[in-house]
DNA sequence: AACATTGACAACCGCTCCCGG
DNA sequence: CCCGGGAGCGGTTGTCAATGT
């Protein structure tokens, strides 16, 4: 456990998130640990690894899980068991942390006992950045790094064509220009979702939060592209 | 209206793996 | 081959909005 003082959870701000992201756009990655102090970020470098890989990575995807996720999610598990980074590689724009959650509170009962109907109330809940607008953050997902490690090498060969298209665009993307527009591909179905959909508006908050951040002034006064080292 | 409970998920920790020296 | 540091994975928990009483 935690012992007696137990870790208080800190959300991350808007404005760490955008020093974090404005860091990697202009040293791209190296190490966690000496990026969160360079950032100028009271963070450690895996709670900012964290941070990117699950929601800040711009080839973010946002929103609900399909029917056609949750049925391969439940597959796959029944095949792999909790191996959720090799499920998320199956899952473009999943990540395990997502995956992981989803299954813990979707899915577990239902794989294990009878059926408990997914109470649709819940689902419709508002986003937390609606109620607390200090906390746009409250939004999900992402692709498999860019940064990914050679331990995914396995769950990388399983990548699906979709995936692999995905990170074509995102390779070919050095410009940001290039990025946001590849990016507006990934989001434009949110938004119409969330216009014809209204219990489903997280992917669009989340894509607003994220193409602000993406398009904010560059602080730093570098130039708007992102470091080969990211790529 | 106020309080309690539930559900969802963000964020943390410990462990393990990998890689370079 | 061994060791140390960094990164990633999976398990767990804290927080908070929604719902129930």
């Amino acid at each position: 456990m935690r012992g007696p003082q137990s870790v208080k959870k800190v959300a991350w701000s808007s404005e760490e998130d955008q020093k974090l992201i404005h860091y990697i756009r202009n040293h791209g990655i190296w190490t966690w640990s000496e990026m969160a102090k360079y950032a100028g970020l009271s963070r450690s470098g895996k709670s900012c690894r964290l941070r990117w890989v699950n929601y800040l990575n711009p080839c973010v995807k946002r929103g609900n899980i399909t029917m056609e996720e949750e049925k391969i999610i439940s597959t796959m598990h029944e095949m792999l068991g909790n191996r959720w980074s090799v499920i998320a590689a199956r899952l473009p724009g999943r990540t395990d942390n997502e995956l992981k959650n989803y299954w813990n509170t979707h899915l577990k009962n239902h794989a294990t006992n009878n059926p408990v109907p997914r109470t649709e109330s819940k689902k419709t809940r508002k986003p937390k950045s609606e109620a607390n607008p200090k906390s746009l953050l409250d939004t999900k997902t992402t692709l498999p790094s860019a940064s990914e490690d050679s331990k995914s090498t396995d769950a990388a060969c399983a990548v699906n064509e979709t995936e692999t298209i995905m990170e074509a665009n995102i390779i070919s993307s050095r410009n940001i220009g290039d990025l946001q527009s590849f990016c507006g591909q990934l989001l434009v179905p949110d938004h119409e979702e969330a216009l014809e959909e209204p219990s489903s508006p997280y992917g669009t908050y989340w894509n607003e939060y994220l193409f602000n951040l993406l398009t904010a002034p560059d602080t730093d006064g570098m130039e708007e592209t992102w470091p080969n080292a990211y790529f």
